[in-house]
DNA sequence: GTCTATATCGGGATAGAC
DNA sequence: GTCTATCCCGATATAGAC
């Protein structure tokens, strides 16, 4: 087998058991021997553990923020000066993740579930990382999101795209998690029907009436700033 | 210092670590550290990590959950023969939740990030431990949640409910994953405010839209069980 | 119940032959 | 680029004195 091919059946493999048992508990030896590779190939291709890591996210990650700019473009050009509708805005940035997640082949769904637990837990080496693959995303988005609801204050939309995060990322979890809740098998299998799901719960979060927020105490009201 | 108080003051250190590093990345040397007792200690009093991982859940949980019946006992009590409001049965389940999370000095807020993220992926042995701790607390809200939603079919709200605790999940994550997301500091610190937020999100969520199902393929329609 | 000292294991990483 | 063999460390767990 070519080197280039142990590179990717070492990635594979720590992206499945890095998704199964979590950083730690997954050893080198583990994955180079599901990957069917030396032990030492991990330390000769990727340097170390944690930069192995770092690349299982990199080449995942940056793929999918690409397509969610693409698509974003696309979407403003079309709408021209108009802003774009709030459904189509979430349509793309979820929409993406959740084609990523539905391709059970191609190692998407395990990524998916894997940087949905990763997001609220980012180990220090990663964190950094994570947040500079998100930057450009989600301030575009968040552009989007307040051009498209001028009424509703942007800090709330950052709140509401952070209780959406939560909510698609144990939608992915699925059935795994849900037999937790209960017992009858929910079949997450239907990407179609999940994602419709999915959408439609966010929607209606997105779209909610505000919450009445009391003053806190003694702090006088601040001018806010112009989104 | 007594021998209750050595218990004591590993499961709160246990459980401080637990959720900075995670299970697997926390050493036996650490807690004991922290806590100033005797690396022997735990094994003394616990048997195993295993085992300590287990109690640091159980401690909370059952109270968590007692909590929860406790107020929904009395709701369904004071609203006789009419079924309880779905707002009403919300503020009990996430209420209680967050008002635990809302708790820096006791731990609370430290256990309730830990559980948001042991939930996506529970290792083995906490699963089924999980499972049997919330089962009972998951069937009564269903229930009541039926009851107060007749339009929405029971799978609809058992989906939902599942985005609602991963909404929760990432909103008392709070800042530090969403510093990812945005580098203005979002103030989670005020849990009033951070509360209204995720409910009016989660009630907005939950009465949305039914989605549009396209029914599979070839699956012929089936009856639904009557909720 | 608490301590020190230690047994035993398995981890990541690397040296050096091929 | 790939392999074997090995180093070195730190993990959990326990034995046995106090």
């Amino acid at each position: 087998m070519a080197e280039f091919d142990t590179r990717l059946r070492i990635l594979d493999a720590a992206e499945v058991l890095f998704t199964e048992h979590g950083f730690e508990a997954t050893t080198l030896r583990q994955i180079t021997g599901a990957a069917a590779v030396n032990l030492a190939a991990v330390n000769y291709h990727f340097g170390s553990k944690e930069a192995l890591i770092r690349e299982v996210f990199r080449r995942r990650l940056t793929w999918l923020n690409q397509q969610r700019l693409k698509e974003l473009d696309r979407l403003e050009a079309e709408a021209g000066d108009s802003p774009v509708k709030p459904s189509r805005i979430l349509e793309v940035f979820f929409g993406v993740a959740l084609r990523m997640a539905a391709d059970t082949e191609g190692g998407g769904r395990t990524f998916m579930r894997l940087l949905g637990r990763t997001y609220t837990k980012p180990s220090e080496f990663v964190s950094g990382f994570l947040a500079g693959e998100y930057a450009a995303v989600i301030a575009r988005f968040k552009a989007a999101l307040i051009r498209a609801l001028p009424n509703v204050p942007g800090e709330e939309i950052l709140w509401r795209f952070h209780f959406m995060l939560g909510a698609m990322s144990y939608a992915i979890s699925g059935a795994d998690a849900l037999h937790i809740v209960d017992e009858a098998a929910l079949d997450d299998g239907d990407t179609e029907a999940l994602y419709a799901r999915l959408m439609s719960f966010m929607l209606g979060g997105l779209r909610a009436p505000l919450p009445v927020l009391r003053r806190k105490s003694a702090k006088p009201a601040r001018v806010r700033k112009v989104a």
